[in-house]
DNA sequence: CTGTATCCTTCAAGATACTG
DNA sequence: CAGTATCTTGAAGGATACAG
């Protein structure tokens, strides 16, 4: 089914909505990251959840999967030039959660 | 109940996420709003989900309502100061947005 | 015009266990 | 290490009717 918008904004909502999905880009806007690498990086999420957004997000364009065929297995996840076309969007919004959480004293991890 | 975010754009995420939050807030970065405005303006949304949210943004901080006690009733919906400083954010989302509905080919009304 | 109240459905997400 | 499978729950959202 083709969706139709009423605006950009809700657009844009509906491809980087959701949970974690932003938090997942967020990320991998530092470089690429391993299936075990974002899994601890991402506190609280379940290996569901990831695997699930992570597919999504591939399917979406915004993210490509490297998978190096070893045993042990290796995968890699990275930003596509279109997921990188969202680094505005993932700075405005972790900017205003610094200030956000400056104003309202809510606990925020490093990030790092 | 405190919640403790992983990250900023956790946070960010929190406030503004979910289906028609930032759809309502891009409606009154443009201006103040009646009821039956953001309404019209907001194809898709129930009365109640219209109602529901603007009531958590209220309570957020970001949107104040003004009464204008008369009859019938006149009630118009602005951003306080907390919510103006999200435009940075709404502005990438609908920046974003326009490159992606180009992209893919989505349908997007005017948002006028 | 500006909402409330109620009921119902759907879907994201959590918990847990298992596999190549 | 990098997932998949199954079950369950809780919240979000939709439909509809009613009220000041």
């Amino acid at each position: 089914m083709i969706k139709q918008y009423g605006c950009p904004v809700e657009l844009a909502v509906d491809v980087i909505g959701g949970r974690w999905r932003v938090v997942i880009l967020a990320r991998l806007k530092e470089g690429a990251h391993r299936y075990g690498e974002l899994r601890r990086l991402t506190p609280g999420i379940s290996e569901k959840m990831l695997t699930q957004r992570l597919r999504e997000l591939e399917a979406d364009g915004l993210v490509t999967r490297k998978d190096h065929e070893t045993v042990p297995p290796h995968v890699e996840y990275s930003l596509t030039e279109e997921g990188r076309s969202l680094a505005p969007v993932l700075q405005a919004l972790y900017d205003w959660g610094v200030e956000r959480a400056a104003r309202t004293g809510a606990r925020v991890g490093s990030g790092a």
